[in-house]
DNA sequence: GCCCGCATCGTTATACTGTAACACACATCG
DNA sequence: CGATGTGTGTTACAGTATAACGATGCGGGC
């Protein structure tokens, strides 16, 4: 069951196994189920697509890629998707790219047990454009503090640093 | 030489003789002109409009507003000043709103003698909509730590909290 | 004065991002 | 069987942002 997408490997012109994502999958499968929620093969797909790709990949981006294995595809098809993924805590939107990544603790089984929407923040690199999450509790906290100094209520928080990666700060 | 808008207070209907505005728009040019900056007369209607409003505006919402004052406006037409007032560090952009807002430090000529682009962070409130941007020192300390911890060099970040206001919260 | 380069702005067209609305297939339940 | 709910296909559109080219105006070198 798992199988179907032996294609991936020749589509793109890269050597994509990935046996990572395959877990991934797996694991969301397992997480879905769980809160009830099903992971359709649509679904399945687009979350697939998400996490092959090491880059942030835009809507349209994920639509190109998904119309291989889907002709048919059109905007919502992609959006109802993302919206699904998104609720499930599964991939997070970067705002300032207008892009989606897979969830780096999407992968975790354990950990939260609770549905979804852990504290996170990614750091985005000015020259490779390499984008990585973390889940730093200090800033959480930090944001935490902050919004109740002001009487402010916070639910949920996007933290994006723009800089310069480990990488590209030595070759510079 | 602040005249010249006679008509602000009745055009939108609502009484906003803007006092602190002109304050802010003098403190503007000031700091332009420190700049070497041209604060033209197009861009100061931007940024005023941008500063008589208390909510977030977007584009095309401020595009509306300018058409008022200058009828062949465009797109571009804002855009530009948009990212005139964005580099001079006279507005922020609400990535998770695209709108755009008045800096709350730009009227205090004084503080950081520095070009600009100050550490800021968002609250916003999803009940009202209300937009109040704070300037946490410890938030900024925790991401640039965050951000020390894996090699990555901050430039920029952007913080925004999604929530319920005091007054919302109150409310409920 | 004249030419040139630069910044600003006008204008048109287009690209990119995201949703509304309606139809159909299917599954579940009374 | 009809009703309801979810997921998807399909078309059209709304909202956000930029590319490209032209015109103007101003300052500096010749
Ligand atoms: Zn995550
Ligand atoms: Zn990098
Ligand atoms: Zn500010
Ligand atoms: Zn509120």
């Amino acid at each position: 069951m798992a199988a179907g997408q032996g294609s991936a490997s020749g589509t793109d012109g890269q050597d994509t196994p990935a046996p990572d994502v395959a877990h991934a999958l797996a694991a969301a499968d397992a997480r879905c189920a769980r809160a009830g929620a099903q992971l359709t093969e649509l679904r399945r797909q687009v979350l697939g697509l998400v996490l092959e790709s090491d880059q942030p990949l835009g809507a349209y981006a994920l639509l190109d890629k998904l119309k291989a294995l889907r002709p048919g595809a059109a905007p919502p098809t992609v959006y109802r998707a993302l919206d699904f993924l998104l609720e499930q805590g599964l991939i997070h939107k970067v705002e300032r790219l207008n892009a989606f990544v897979g969830c780096v603790e999407a992968g975790h089984d354990h950990a939260h047990g609770h549905d979804h929407h852990h504290p996170h923040q990614f750091l985005i690199c000015r020259d490779c454009g390499t984008t990585v999450e973390i889940s730093d509790h200090a800033v959480a906290h930090a944001l935490e503090a902050a919004a109740q100094r002001v009487g402010f209520t916070a639910i949920q928080a996007t933290v994006e640093i723009e800089g310069r990666c480990a990488t590209c700060s030595a070759a510079a």
